[in-house]
DNA sequence: GTTCTTGTTCGATATCATTCAAACAACGTA
DNA sequence: TACGTTGTTTGAATGATATCGAACAAGAAC
């Protein structure tokens, strides 16, 4: 179930984290889709889904059952109609960290 | 004394407020700088010079005295050097509340 | 069927952020 | 000088977020 509308707060304060942004920042740089546990190094699963939760309901990211695992995709596409340049200006802001 | 590098966190970190991204609202929306008081409406004096703080911290604000007040300056130029298109997006994100 | 992997939910705790009132400082004006 | 305005600082209270471990659910692998 993607949400609907991505409101502006929302997606503010899901990139406001630490640990949030790392994950985008993951999913942004790879090319397609990954598992949760390829998004998180520093926090219990427990935190990191937490996270997951959070960022699903902000509108950045979307899960979908393969097998075994859940696999998280970015939004890109669907926040840039809503919020033009938002995530795409913050990805790239954070892009020169190799 | 103007923060030298905006970094990235602490701007997220500033905007995913919603009181302090109404002071930046109006700060954009008005054609000069304006003293604190006409920044915000419905926080305590001292709440607001909370966020103040926290917005010259994180290089979005520009603070600067004019006899009896104080003027706030949005630091547009500055921070479109360091993260481009972070802090336009999000005001046109949250242009169309007239 | 048992076990391992993957991720979520629950409960509890700790940490951080926001808020206010009161006291203060600096300036302007009467 | 005394008074009102403007904004900051401080201390304390509240509220919101982040964190973890333990228990759980669904598949996969054996």
């Amino acid at each position: 179930m993607p949400v609907p509308v991505v409101s502006l707060d929302a997606v503010l304060q899901a990139l406001a984290d630490p640990v949030r942004l790392e994950m985008v920042r993951r999913l942004a740089a790879a090319d397609g889709d990954l598992p949760c546990g390829g998004l998180y190094e520093d926090v219990a699963k427990s935190t990191a889904s937490y996270h997951f939760t959070l960022l699903r309901e902000s509108g950045l990211l979307e899960q979908y059952v393969v097998g075994n695992r859940k696999f998280n995709h970015l939004r890109t596409d669907e926040v840039e109609v809503v919020l033009p340049g938002v995530l795409t200006s913050v990805l790239a802001a954070l892009a020169p960290r190799p």
